[in-house]
DNA sequence: TTGAAATAGCACTAAATTGGTGCGAAATAC
DNA sequence: GTATTTCGCACCAATTTAGTGCTATTTCAA
């Protein structure tokens, strides 16, 4: 239905919240106190946030996640690549321009126009820094087509 | 995995067909029958799509479907709030604005900037209409924003 | 050296969503 | 009347997602 899956979720809010913490490095278990979050679930997030190489890990009775870019330089779309994957509109839609397993292929109707919407969220997720996301200044969120509907900064 | 359903994918195949079709009535099993689609399961799409107005359907031998409206006021994401229901990006995003259901809203740092994304992407759904699916001219697209890597209309 | 606390890896179960079907009823043209 | 269509609702099957179990390995600190 067009969601991000929680694992997205979870990892969005890790990733925020180690913002807060600087360059501290933080547990999975700390994270997941903080939020009503299931912690081994958390953990298989970071897990992969640390393998895609977003974070770094380190093992050990004081170890944990941290960044391992500043936030400026972490993008949503670089998050939600690496947990869920790239956005695909349809079957016939993948992210490299390629229609491998699409059977309507031959004949499908709906094809480039999907791609170009597809390649606008994408690019919005690319905008998006986790710094916008842990900065919520209407500035920061770098979207020019913005819909504020009256967030009420308070 | 931030895709749509195959009823939505099959729906929009169905309705750009349509469009080829002037304003004549078209049965399911036409429209199945053009496309690699389980009849059956089109029909239902179809009934969907009737029951929220967007194409009138007749009954009885030589009944079909068509467009309830011209095409150019018909949008992906009329189409897909149909099918599927409006984006919801985090399950403490909805399209209302509320957050009720969601555990973590209390603490969760991660909603407004979230909402700014799902109607980035719910504004560009609006704003392709089922022309611009079935004419895929870089110009009848109205998507300002588009990525444009390879037309190169400039 | 020992133990607690942390990540790493992998497999597994359970719940939810989605894809697809069955079947009968009501309308309509011929 | 019959063929062909939409309508309505329920149902099963497949896939995806949410969440858990368990064990190994690393590291700090007492």
């Amino acid at each position: 239905m067009l969601q991000l899956t929680k694992r997205t979720e979870y990892g969005l809010i890790a990733l925020v919240h180690m913002v807060d913490q600087g360059g501290e490095y933080t547990s999975a278990r700390e994270i997941a106190e903080s939020y009503p979050i299931p912690k081994r679930l958390l953990a298989e997030v970071l897990k992969d946030l640390a393998r895609s190489g977003l974070v770094n890990s380190l093992r050990g009775s004081t170890g944990g996640y941290a960044l391992a870019r500043p936030p400026e330089q972490i993008t949503v779309g670089d998050i939600v690549s690496a947990l869920e994957g790239a956005p695909t509109l349809a079957s016939c839609d993948t992210a490299d321009g390629n229609a491998s397993d699409c059977e309507v292929e031959p004949v499908c109707p709906i094809r480039s126009p999907l791609q170009r919407i597809r390649k606008g969220i994408w690019l919005q997720m690319q905008r998006t820094s986790l710094r916008a996301l842990v900065t919520p200044s209407p500035q920061a969120a770098d979207l020019p087509l913005t819909a504020r509907n009256g967030p009420a900064a308070s």
